[in-house]
DNA sequence: ACCCTTGTTCGACAACTGTCGAACAAGCTC
DNA sequence: GAGCTTGTTCGACAGTTGTCGAACAAGGGT
């Protein structure tokens, strides 16, 4: 079965806020946008396997990310470019660390 | 009652993502970016009046509106500038009606 | 003073969401 | 093939959220 990839321009605007308005999935996005192309287990925020698993098929269905397989662990990587195409400033707003007053 | 409106620097940015990631709220915003201020009646988004009062809580709790009593009304803004300001990008990226492909 | 208009608040209720452990699936290595 | 590793899926459960009608509060107009 293949991991349904939406095309970002199909998912409406709320379903990808809501995929970001999420403190797990707000780190792995974070993580994501330095770190490039991550295996699943590579991220740890305190949740179990599940609840991760979760969390990467809200983002991937909401268009956010793509993820291909390799061996017996999965890669997930954002996708920057077309976030940074539909929805320009988007992006750099949420990830920005914590804009100093 | 004061109609607590807190910092905008003070609340977390995943509060801020989901007051957005909502149809109805998404409306109001948008009629509020382009109307300036408006009272809260004149929204009209096919809710009853206690859920547009709920989401106008919800919008001004997150930082996003300001809202001050004129007479029976109140009028209700969106928090234009600060919200550009610590969120640069956000707001136009959110807007946008349907970039087009 | 009375009433109308405008909003908010209060349950209540259904739907959704985040979380977990356990079971399952798929791939590698020995 | 046996076993390990890596992820996904399946209930289940608690907490949150969107929605409503009804009750309440505060102003304004007559």
């Amino acid at each position: 079965m293949e991991p349904h990839e939406p095309d970002l321009s199909a998912v409406p605007v709320t379903a990808v806020l809501a995929a970001l308005a999420d403190d797990v999935r707000l780190q792995i996005v974070r993580a994501l946008a330095e770190g490039g192309e991550r295996a699943c287990g590579t991220f740890d925020f305190g949740v179990s396997k599940a609840t991760r698993s979760h969390h990467l098929k809200v983002l991937r269905e909401a268009g956010l990310t793509r993820t291909r397989a390799a061996g017996t662990s999965r890669l997930v990587r954002l996708r920057h470019d077309e976030l940074n195409k539909l929805y320009p400033g988007l992006l750099d707003a949420v990830l920005a660390p914590r804009p100093p007053a």
